[in-house]
RNA sequence: GGGGGAUUAGCUCAGUUGGCUAGAGCGUUUGACUGGCAGUCAAAAGGUCACCGGUUCGAUUCCGGUAUUCUCCA
């Protein structure tokens, strides 16, 4: 069976039992600080689990992208030394949510188990005598007693020597350290040989890490929440959440014995095979590599196309580190020292596409953004190369590398410690590991204690007046001032700042959030004004923060937002807008919004596309915009919509919205602008004033960036540029070609400053012949003293053109510069050869005349002082120091 | 968010106890050789040593700040 049918007959499946599939939920979380990436397939339901959100489908299934490379799945160093970690792999699932109140009934553990069995045994053909399952013992510290019930369905399924117990470290699952949790019933597979299974039978590998006796199939029945207290309590609905790995059910059904032959990987390796020149099962270095680059690629790709792109921190730095771990493993077993991953990019997606249209619709920037990288990270290499070359040549006799070299090997020029391993033991030299892992510890402390944030607990004021509220307590789209109250509040201590944060009833504070920064502002009761210096959210939470701390929590109190500084960002939100439908017309639809940030000073705006607009694109642009704001369009805001009703309306969909989200729509005239947008937006365009484009310039490869201003800032950006403008053509007495002037004045000043140079030049050269003839004879050597009234550093070329004239010269001069007073001494090469004569020495001697200090070479030295009265006596004592 | 680097000619980079008048390769221009091109040889042009301040007789070099950028950690 093809992958691509068993993902198809898997859905299919679920759907004949009335589950509605949904799609994929991006990879890459948004607004959810405890997690960067998608790492199970329940984490788009989580707030299902919770009863944050309500159910509208009782019964659910998808197949969902993961990726497990931080926190505390992290398989990263793990893939391609066996055959079957990934970073990115899809997670295939079933779920019922309790309320049974959508368009078909929930169920539990009978069903859940039936289904498994039935899609096992009748869809997929698996035969009975390979899999196992286990269920739940118990556990005496929860008070929780076996799972009896799961146990007797399996029973009617298979026989009892089949049917094993498991502890709460396998079979109890937990989302965290609080939270929805509940006992699990997994089914495992063995597909050893015949004459393997008859040696050991199978139920003594289970859960034993064996790569052929393995997990297949999680069944989590979750019925209760974990308190912090440590307390397990009963849930009043009861949910089923199902994991299987979509990879490892293609190796079990297609025969194979590790996940890089199924047919999912199995092209994308032979590709890197042909790349390589090298094929694939020959030697095992190069099969490691080859595995490490097909899954990262596929990792990275998918990342991209939920618009995570690779950058030096967060979420982009953990794409980057995977890029590069492939980059690094084709380098050193695969010899590419070309960029090579972005041409495997159009076979993934030939493979993938279907299934994940973001894939295909964007294939063109991802593998432009891999390859950018790849060229970045080779360079790094190769300077690292250097670096170690240069280290062994000027340390010849070490028989080990300092870990404090490795470490800023690795720490500043980013060069990774098994490279420097490797070259180094093809140099038959070690590396002082125990020092490199104290420098990489000092450094990871430094980082944890700069980073800690010290929260306190949270004081409660009063408790949640309605539970079932989700984001109803927000009420700044339409007022920016409401009489409301504490609900509860925290200190939080960071290294540099206290603050408190504070959640309120009701508020008319915007949470930061799709680039629009927070709103400011103060709460007020009788007694006391608080501060509002942000505001963000926190798991659909809008937190304000304040300066100070409470000191009425109980009051009344007006929160009242910064009503300008509000509406100077609402503007320019609109305007983003408009700029964003402009873009596309101007440029074209391949423009797709890749962040962007709106504050009450300016947008700025990143998009995907290939090359530097020009002006007239950025004339056009601006054009486009300010025709919509003079039309003064008035904007259509919809609230609450389903999803596939704004695709309708021709929303422009960002990196997909999580299942059951009600999304809000702005449009600012339907055959215009459509998006999907949570921000705060102008009633009608005219109030945007005007709109002018400031910059334009390229942030990452494929990546633009645009930075813009509105109403009164345009404006004032207009008018200093008219202003310039206008005071330069006054300089230039307003001839009819400004730019021809300027030119010319450019043009003449470098001929002049030529000019200048030259005729300096032969000066200095008569200034040092003159110099030269009237030289005291001195023995057989020449003497010249003179006062100058020169620059120092002309001075200076001076004593430096009589040195090297090719006579027996010294030479010193003084300069006067204000009540500074500087004397240089310079002696040609023969003399301080033949005569051992040190104008450094002579410096010293002779400074103290002027009350100064010197020093300098053998053949050209410098005084400084303040005392020109002195000037003379030092000629003289330099006249008597060379006789 | 924290740490460590980097910024020198159009490009890639050298430049240590602060001090020769700041260099190399590639590229550019010119000339010579050649019927022309490729090529070889010769020469030249091209630098506010990122910016601002400080220390010093003297700063590309040392110190502080700013900007940009790379990199590691979180």
């Amino acid at each position: 069976m093809k992958s691509i049918d068993i993902r198809k007959s898997f859905l299919a499946f679920f759907e004949s039992k009335q589950h509605k599939i949904v799609p994929s939920a991006p990879m890459v979380v948004k607004n959810d600080p405890t997690l960067m990436f998608t790492n199970a397939g329940m984490n788009q339901f989580k707030d299902l689990f919770l009863g944050n959100t309500p159910v509208v489908n009782s019964r659910v299934a998808d197949t969902q992208k993961c990726l497990r490379v931080s926190g505390k799945h992290n398989d990263l160093e793990e893939v391609g030394h066996d055959t079957y970690h990934h970073t990115m792999f899809e997670m295939l699932g079933n779920w019922s949510f309790g309320n049974p109140s959508g368009i078909s009934k929930g169920y539990f553990k009978k069903e859940a188990i039936g289904y498994a069995w039935e899609l096992f045994t009748k869809v997929y053909g698996i035969r009975q005598d390979q899999l196992y399952v286990t269920v739940f013992e118990g556990d005496k510290q929860d008070g929780l007693s076996a799972d009896t019930e799961s146990y007797n369905i399996w029973k009617q399924y298979l026989p009892e020597s089949r049917i094993l117990l498991g502890s709460k470290k396998d079979n109890f699952w937990e989302m965290g350290e609080t939270g929805p949790c509940g006992p699990c019933s997994e089914i495992h597979i063995d597909i050893r040989t015949s004459e393997e299974r008859e040696k050991i039978p199978g139920n003594e590998l289970i859960n034993k890490d064996h790569p052929e006796v393995i997990e297949i199939w999680n069944l989590v029945f979750i019925e209760f929440n974990r308190l912090a207290n440590g307390k397990l309590m009963p849930l009043a609905a009861k949910h089923v959440d199902t994991g299987m790995g979509f990879e490892r059910l293609a190796m079990v059904l297609q025969g194979v014995r590790s996940n890089y032959d199924t047919d999912i990987f199995a092209p994308i390796i032979n590709e890197i095979a042909k790349l390589a020149g090298i094929s694939y099962g020959q030697i095992k270095e190069s099969d490691i590599a080859m595995r490490v680059m097909a899954d990262h690629v596929r990792a990275v790709a998918f990342a991209i196309a939920d618009g995570q792109l690779p950058s030096n921190n967060g979420a982009g730095y953990v794409i980057r580190r995977i890029l590069r771990r492939a980059v690094r493993y084709g380098f050193t077993f695969l010899n590419f020292e070309e960029p090579v991953l972005y041409k495997i990019l159009p076979v993934l997606v030939e493979e993938m596409g279907d299934v994940f249209p973001e894939l295909k619709s964007q294939s063109n920037f991802i593998s432009q953004v891999i390859r950018e990288e790849e060229v970045a990270f080779l360079r790094t290499l190769d300077h690292g190369i250097k670096k170690f070359d240069k280290y062994i040549e000027t340390h010849p006799d070490k028989k080990q590398i300092d870990g404090d070299f490795a470490f800023e090997l690795f720490d500043t020029f980013g060069f990774p410690i098994d490279l420097t391993q490797l070259i180094a033991r093809e140099k038959g030299i070690t590396i002082d590991m125990e020092g490199f892992a104290k420098g990489l510890n000092a450094q990871k402390t430094r980082s944890r204690n700069a980073a800690e944030i010290d929260a306190g607990d949270w004081i409660t004021v009063r408790e949640q007046d309605n539970p079932d509220s989700y984001h109803e307590d927000f009420v700044g789209f339409q007022l920016l001032e409401t009489i409301t109250n504490i609900k509860k509040y925290r200190k939080v201590v960071s290294s540099k700042k206290t603050s408190y944060e504070v959640i309120l009833g009701t508020t008319p504070f915007y949470a930061e959030s799709g680039g629009q920064v927070g709103d400011r502002g103060t709460l007020s009761s009788g007694n006391e004004t608080l501060q509002v210096i942000d505001t963000k959210k926190e798991n659909n939470q809008i937190v304000h923060i304040v300066t100070s701390e409470p000191q009425f929590p109980e009051s009344e109190l007006l929160a009242k937002v910064d009503e300008k500084k509000r509406k100077l960002t609402t503007a320019n939100h609109s305007a983003t807008h408009l700029m964003h439908a402009a873009l596309r017309k101007v440029l074209g639809g391949h423009v797709e919004q890749k962040g962007s940030l709106v504050n009450e000073d300016k947008v700025r705006f990143d998009f995907s596309h290939f090359s530097k607009m020009t002006g007239s694109e950025i004339k056009e642009v601006e054009r486009i915009v300010n025709n919509q704001i003079r039309e003064n369009i008035s904007g259509d805001i919809k609230q609450d919509i389903p999803m596939a009703d704004a695709q309708e309306m021709g929303a422009i969909a960002l990196f997909g919205e999580k299942y059951g989200d009600k999304v809000r729509v702005v449009s600012f005239n339907p055959d215009f602008s459509v998006e999907l947008c949570g921000g705060t937006h102008v009633v009608s365009t005219g109030n945007i004033g005007f709109f002018k484009i400031l910059s334009e310039s390229g942030i990452a490869a494929g990546v633009r960036r645009i930075e813009a201003v509105t109403g009164e800032k345009a404006e004032g950006h207009v008018y200093n540029q008219v202003e310039t403008l206008n005071s330069i053509k006054d300089l230039f007495k307003n001839q009819p070609d400004t730019l021809l002037a300027v030119n010319n004045v450019i043009d003449q000043r470098h001929r002049l400053e030529k000019e200048i140079k030259n005729i300096q030049k032969k000066q200095a050269l008569q200034t040092a012949d003159s110099l030269i003839n009237s030289a005291e004879v001195i023995s057989d050597i020449k003497f010249v003293s003179s006062k100058t009234n020169l620059e120092f550093n002309q001075a200076k070329s001076l004593a430096q053109k009589i040195r090297s004239s090719g006579e027996n010269i010294v030479t010193i001069l003084s300069t006067q510069n204000n009540e500074k007073i500087n004397l240089i001494i310079s002696i040609s090469d023969k003399l301080v050869a033949s005569h051992g004569l040190n104008a450094g020495d002579i410096v010293k001697e002779i400074s103290h005349y002027i009350s100064g200090s010197g020093g300098g070479q053998p053949f050209l030295a410098t005084a400084g002082g303040k005392d020109a009265s002195g000037i003379e006596a030092a000629f003289d004592a330099a006249r008597t120091l060379i006789k």
